[in-house]
DNA sequence: CCTGAGCGA
């Protein structure tokens, strides 16, 4: 039947894709123009480039010249007890925390260049703050 | 003390 020709020619060798790549038609940009690497807003701040002797506290005072910060942590490996070389910072609004993480991105900490950016939502490990999900979290593990 | 582009108990 015809069909098999068809199933061969779903096919495509890497190397034919290469050579389509060079025809002015296969050319086939994102379909956004511009690509935000910002994720949501949220008063939680995810800070990253870290020095591995960088502290809470180094970071909760340097994040404290933009806002107030409410709460802050450094990642740490609870088995070396070393940094993992990023931390959390959240702030009292998400205004704030958006000021803070401008102004501290690229900044300078320790000797290393820091970037921060938005926490991503993080579903309860322990004890939360009110205001969880409805049918309570007993879900943990 | 430390290897790094990474999202925590």
């Amino acid at each position: 039947m015809a069909m098999r020709a068809a199933v061969m020619a779903a096919m495509a060798p890497r190397g034919l894709n290469r050579l389509l790549s060079t025809s002015p038609f296969n050319f086939k940009p994102p379909p956004s123009s511009n690509n935000p690497p910002e994720a949501d807003p949220s008063p939680n701040l995810f800070v990253s480039g870290l020095s591995k002797r960088t502290t809470t506290e180094g970071l909760h005072e340097a994040f404290s010249k933009f806002g107030q910060v409410v709460d802050a942590k450094v990642v740490t490996d609870r088995v070396s007890g070393y940094s993992k070389g990023f931390g959390f910072v959240k702030y009292a609004t998400t205004e704030e925390a958006t000021v803070g993480k401008q102004g501290m991105h690229g900044e300078f900490l320790d000797g290393w260049v820091i970037f921060a950016e938005y926490a991503k939502p993080r579903p309860p490990v322990t004890q939360q703050q009110f205001g969880n999900p409805p049918f309570g979290s007993y879900g943990q593990r």
